[in-house]
DNA sequence: TGTCAAATTATAATTATTTTAATTTATAAC
DNA sequence: GTTATAAATTAAAATAATTATAATTTGACA
């Protein structure tokens, strides 16, 4: 953890920010909840316990700012709220989303599932692919076998 | 437009309930901006010009009935406003979408382009997929033409 | 150590959306 | 056709998420 902690320091200075307690704060809620999909009011609570004394305002600039440098990813279930995650490390691309319409559930695919449809973006529509956000809505393994049981 | 007008209107009659005047003027609107991908706001501001005293709640709620209706879908692209786009007829799959950084213009894809990742993904992670939405960012062939000046 | 820029705080403002309560409209029973 | 009933609409207020503002604090460095 501290070393991925040091790495997001030095990607900060090599952009002239520092690495602010605040900061460091809400990077360390993001890596302990790495499987979750956090609001910034989750995360601001989450920072809360530790760190009383900081504000919203600032996890939201916080967030922004990691989002710019793409740490973290932003993204938008359609819910109404924006939810940050934690780029895994090395991870090239944003991965997928299944998200369960029965309990909310979100579950995360690393894989790259998209080369060969960003091929075809690219060669037939003639558009520079840069990033990409896939999210499948359904039903997942455990809702269908609670389904099973009515 | 009107046999469309008339099926939604079936649509409607088959979950009891009516297509009122306002409900007519909001679909009408969408039905002209086929191509746009208007927020509720922009949505509003043209039914107005129609109808003068529609309120902007009405336009809200037509909206998300006729998103529970699936005759529009409702999109998000993090940009903070929620769109909404008829779904063209017949269609069974929600459309992709290709958002240029640059310029922000939206294009879609009538294609469905996910099948055999569908299929993976029912088999690999158990997920029942009902619906998807795939975003893709990167730069329209306009903006990368326009690169080419500079 | 004093100075300057960056960062933070608390608060207020803004934007998008939803709710509420009162009123209108339409449907249907009589 | 009136009257009762439910659904839909309006206008206004409420809420929720996010951003901006102004004052204050922090920290780097001359």
């Amino acid at each position: 953890m501290e070393n991925r902690i040091e790495k997001i320091k030095k990607q900060l200075h090599s952009q002239s920010y520092k690495l602010t307690p605040q900061r460091e704060a809400t990077v360390r809620v993001l890596l302990e909840h790495e499987e979750d999909h956090l609001s910034a009011e989750d995360v601001y609570l989450l920072v809360k316990e530790k760190s009383p004394e900081i504000g919203l305002a600032t996890v939201y600039r916080t967030l922004e700012l990691l989002s710019e440098l793409k740490v973290v990813d932003k993204i938008n279930f359609g819910d109404g709220v924006s939810r940050y995650d934690l780029r895994k490390e090395g991870a090239e691309h944003f991965h997928h989303h299944l998200v369960c319409v029965e309990c909310g559930s979100v579950k995360e695919i690393e894989e790259d599932l998209l080369g060969d449809v960003e091929k075809i973006v690219e060669s037939q529509w003639e558009f520079k692919v840069k990033d990409h956000r896939l999210t499948f809505h359904g039903i997942c393994k455990k809702c269908q076998s609670h389904d099973d049981d009515k």
